[in-house]
DNA sequence: TAGATACTTGATCCATTTAGTCAAGTATTG
DNA sequence: CAATACTTGACTAAATGGATCAAGTATCTA
C-alpha cells in the first residue's frame, strides 16, 4: 500500500466535493485545483477514474463541474486507494516455492493487510467533517 | 512500505545465511542463487548493501563467501526493509497546508506505521527457524 | 444564435525507480 | 600458478508515476 500522489489528490478532490455535497452544486475543476495545490490536467485524469468508479458525476457546460454521487459515509479511504492506485502485484518468488519463500510472502501479506485495515476504518465523511472543523465552516451548515 | 523484489531477495539471502549461521562456514553467492530463484549479479549488488549495514561479512578467495555477522534474533524484517528498500519519501502536499491535507497525511502515516509494526515484530531468527522446520533440517543441528 | 465556460478524450512526454547485466580487477587457497 | 570467489563501477532496459496538450463536445446566458 504505497500512497501515491494520485491517491492523495483523488482523496483531496473527493473531500472537497464531500464538503460541498449538501447543496449538490457542481464544483468546477479549477475550484479544486485552486484550493489544494493539484496540477490542473492531472486532476482531470484522476476524476475520469473516479467517474468510472461511479463515485462522481460530471455536469458539462457553463456552471458545470463535478458532484459526488455517493454518500461520503459510504466511501472508505481503502476503496479510493484501490480504485485510483496501481493494481498491486505482490507475486514475486513464484519460481522456487521454498518454505522460507512462503513464510516471507505471508509476512509481507500480513503487513500489507495491517495498513489496509487502517485505511478501511476511515471514511470520506470523517475526513470532510474534520476538515471543515478546521475551517470553521461546520457552524454554517 | 512496498515490498520490492530487492527486499524480498535480501531477506531470503539473510535467511539462508541465518540457517547456516551456527557453523560459521562462508556461503558462496552461487549457493544462495541456486536454492532460491535469485538472479546472480543482482544478489551481489544487494549483498553489498547488507555488508555496508554491517549485517554480513565477506570472505574472499576460494572457499570464500558470505557469513552473518549479527545474531538472527537481533534483526527484524523492518530493519532489513528500511536498509535495502528505497528511502520512503512520504511528503507530497507541502504546497498547501489545508486541514484536509494534514488529516490525510496523518492517516497515510498511520497506515504506514501499522505495516511497519507487523514487520518489526518478526525477526530473521523466526523466519529461519520456521524455514528449517519445513525442510526437516531442525533435527540435524 | 453567438460566445463563454467547462468537461471529454486520446495521445504524448519526461523523470525516477527498479530490476538486472557486464567486465575488469583483487584476494585467497591449494 | 591456477582456480575460485568476492569487488567495484558503470551501464542498460523496462515499468511506473506524474504531468501536459490539443482538438472536440455540451451547456448556459446574453
Amino acid at each position: 500500500m504505497t500512497i501515491s500522489a494520485r491517491i492523495h489528490y483523488a482523496t483531496l478532490a473527493l473531500t472537497e466535493l464531500a464538503i460541498r455535497h449538501p447543496g449538490r452544486t457542481p464544483v468546477a475543476v479549477r475550484e479544486i485545483t485552486g484550493r489544494h495545490g493539484i496540477p490542473g490536467p492531472f486532476l482531470v485524469q484522476i476524476l475520469r477514474t473516479l467517474r468510472s468508479a461511479g463515485w462522481v458525476e460530471s455536469i458539462r457546460g457553463s456552471q458545470g463541474g463535478y458532484r459526488l454521487s455517493v454518500e461520503p459515509a459510504d466511501l472508505t479511504l481503502l476503496e479510493i486507494a484501490d480504485v485510483v492506485g496501481c493494481p498491486e502485484s505482490n507475486c514475486f518468488g513464484e519460481a522456487t516455492e521454498t518454505p522460507a519463500n512462503q513464510m516471507l510472502q505471508e509476512t509481507w501479506e500480513a503487513a500489507n493487510e495491517a495498513s489496509r485495515q487502517v485505511l478501511s476504518r476511515t471514511t470520506l465523511a470523517e475526513i470532510a467533517a474534520r476538515a471543515t472543523h478546521g475551517e470553521q465552516v461546520m457552524f454554517y451548515i
